[in-house]
DNA sequence: GAACCTAGTGTTGCACTTTT
DNA sequence: AAAAGTGCAACACTAGGTTC
């Protein structure tokens, strides 16, 4: 006996006639139960490698009401630093025996809310978050009101109970900006973001906060809110290299800029 | 053509039966 | 009595059939 080719996927009842077993003994035997003798064990496994059974994870969550499925919804999937968490996502949940459904929503609401639409159709187990900009709380209201679980990373929204996983924003911009201060530099400049997003607020006044303890004045310290892309970077070295004293060290938004 | 009904899809979990 | 295996309902949805 071979694998059928270009007809229907062959099923565990199939295997079941071949290894001369129920197909409940096949279930068993594919999640592994030591409730079936060795024997019984080698003849469905003997019948599933010739018939090139393929487990049927659709019908199995039909039976179950649940997915493996976890959706990753990122905001800008172009900037290597999401690319980075999303690889370091899929790793842990590929060991947990999930399996991630990444979306990128570009910073785009609506594009955010039929992400969301569709994963809630795909029956996902849980969902990891980092909002679009401009995103509402009450975007999420319909995911929790499903009893699927969502954590937000790297970006919070205000208002949102969501549970969050995030970097110390103003702890990690105050060290960044000591950082810059022990190297000697004494005009300091920060780089893009937008006031629209929490994390820029956070950041901002961690590296301002540092500014004023470590004896940095603010005459000499610049700040240019711009895009949180590569474009946003360069107009905001441009406008700050085009002053009279420009900065000698500047601390960026994010990896991009 | 609309509205409704039925059978079928693949797998699991539990209660039950058979075998040793 | 314990181990091994079986039968069947259930899940959400769709395609096809029937009736009006």
């Amino acid at each position: 006996m071979t694998a059928r080719a270009g007809k229907e996927r062959v099923t565990i009842i199939e295997i079941a006639a071949a290894a001369g077993v129920s197909k409940s003994t096949v279930s068993l035997v594919l999640k592994g139960s030591d409730s079936v003798h060795p024997e019984t064990r080698d003849r469905v496994n003997a019948a599933i490698r010739e018939l090139g059974y393929v487990y049927n994870r659709g019908a199995a969550n039909l039976r179950q009401a649940r997915s493996n499925i976890v959706g990753m919804i990122i905001n800008d999937l172009t900037n290597p630093f999401f690319a980075e968490l999303a690889v370091g996502i899929e790793r842990s949940f590929q060991s947990a025996g999930y399996v991630p459904f990444i979306a990128n929503t570009a910073e785009n609401p609506v594009r955010q809310e039929e992400v969301l639409k569709s994963m809630l159709e795909q029956g996902v187990a849980g969902l990891i978050v980092s909002p679009a900009r401009g995103s509402r709380p009450d975007a999420f209201r319909r995911v929790e009101a499903a009893g699927i679980p969502v954590v937000f990373a790297m970006r919070r929204l205000p208002e949102s109970r969501i549970p969050i996983v995030a970097p110390d924003n103003h702890r990690g911009a105050w060290l960044a900006a000591r950082h810059l201060v022990e190297r000697g530099h004494r005009r300091l400049a920060f780089f893009g973001g937008s006031a629209d997003l929490v994390v820029y607020h956070e950041r901002l006044e961690g590296f301002r906060e540092a500014c004023r303890q470590l004896g940095v004045p603010d005459r000499d310290v610049t700040v240019c809110e711009g895009e949180t892309h590569r474009k946003g970077g360069m107009a905001c070295l441009d406008t700050a290299m085009a002053g009279g004293a420009p900065p000698t060290a500047a601390l960026c938004f994010n990896d991009a800029v």
